[in-house]
DNA sequence: TTCATTATGTTAAAATTTGTTAACTACAGA
DNA sequence: TCTGTAGTTAACAAATTTTAACATAATGAA
């Protein structure tokens, strides 16, 4: 049976028995299943086969469940799903304020689980088919199939691969704070990425090609200690 | 009291003390609440005020919470959170499973439906942010999503992301005062926050870039002992 | 292949933003 | 008015970003 259009789950945790009764659980109700037993393993297998949703049990050997959701979440809108055998209010809460979608407590229940997990990925796949592909603000018009930008004056603006990944990043989340982190993941889509710093050099030679004044930025603007926004004005 | 720009809450719920106690807690977290006693009440209120997100308690009088569920979710993807007294695996499941994005069971943890309630909302207004949201006040124009504060002869005034943010929350919330601690949290986002007194640098240099007389400022006023204030006419 | 050109990545100094502190000033209650 | 508390201000320290210069890698033409 082909797989290729299901969607992809990744679970992480490192007890066998659990795992696997969840992968074919869910691998019986039409998702595509991929077991990981420790972060590396993990990391390893979304490099390569990105996933739509991940099931991370907190309390991991090594990086824990909690690390996981962060530097994911700083990178990607993945959907996120932490199981815990703690009940605890706290761990709960702390998850959550992690960016994890939701937080379920062993033992839970299967169906429910099952509920959960399809929501998600209704509001993961709706975002992403959402995605527009032409973009206008400030008399340019970027076009992110083509790679094209265009000015005012119809002059194409030439943009180099790394620019270009950059700026699509920023343009498909108008007014949110797009991280370093987030923002190098885009410019490699290999593991190893370059220096968070690099986006910098990255994002001033696109104001250079944007703005009118790049010293007093209005395109794409820096939110100190955080990251990059893009503030056009779409139109 | 204007609350432009912020994400819409309908609370359905007939327990007058529940819905108080979470329209304070949601709207002194930065959202804009309206209260609904019954399913009635609160189509009257969707119809001309949409929101981004329904709390719906399961077990109201007449049109109960699932049936509301169902019929919301037939012709919109607005985010659902059904709350519950009743701890049942099953009413949860059949919650879910009718489309609700969470369900929380009382007595629930107020932070954690906040992260909960925030988590959703990232996922659902992904896109809202194409709308302009602008103030004015003073002759100044301040868009809070393209992060732009114009005077009034058309000359920008840079401000620090720090100022944004501080400014940001005082006019969303005109003619109500901001404390210190409320204040300081919306210039981090992180975890630990830096002492309450930088907000009164903040509001010096916000002032300063403001106030025709920053020594008897018009638009940010102090209210001694408690915060400050947004006493600027708002058109 | 080699060379020239362009793109990408790194680094350090300069500039800016943010946060802290302390002296000073204003306020409110006794 | 006195007095303790709270707010303003300025100067400074720490953190972060910008900028420029340069090193390395990738690309394409001869």
């Amino acid at each position: 049976m082909s797989r290729i259009g299901l969607p992809h789950i990744v679970i992480i945790e490192d007890e066998p028995v659990t795992r696997a009764t969840l992968t074919s659980y869910l691998d019986s109700n039409g998702y595509r299943v991929t077991e990981a037993a420790s972060a590396p393993k993990a990391e390893e297998i979304l490099a390569r086969d990105p996933a739509d949703l991940l099931l991370i049990d907190v309390n991991l050997e090594g990086k824990d469940g909690l690390q996981i959701t962060r530097e994911q979440r700083a990178q990607s809108e993945i959907g996120i799903i932490l199981i815990s055998g703690r009940t605890d209010d706290i761990d709960r809460i702390v998850g959550l304020e992690m960016g994890a979608d939701d937080y379920v407590c062993k033992p839970f229940n299967r169906r429910e689980l099952l509920a959960r997990i399809k929501n998600l990925l209704r509001r993961t796949t709706a975002l992403r088919h959402l995605s527009r592909t032409v973009f206008r603000f400030a008399g340019f018009t970027f076009d992110i199939n083509t790679r094209r930008l265009t000015r005012a004056d119809g002059e194409a603006v030439r943009l180099t691969r790394a620019e270009y990944e950059v700026l699509a990043q920023l343009v498909r989340h108008p007014a949110a704070v797009q991280s370093r982190e987030k923002l190098v993941t885009c410019i490699t889509h290999r593991q190893e990425s370059p220096e968070p710093r690099t986006v910098d050099v990255l994002v001033r030679r696109l104001r250079k090609k944007l703005e009118d004044d790049p010293k007093a930025p209005q395109i794409i603007t820096t939110s100190h200690g955080e990251g990059y926004i893009f503030t056009g004005r779409l139109e």
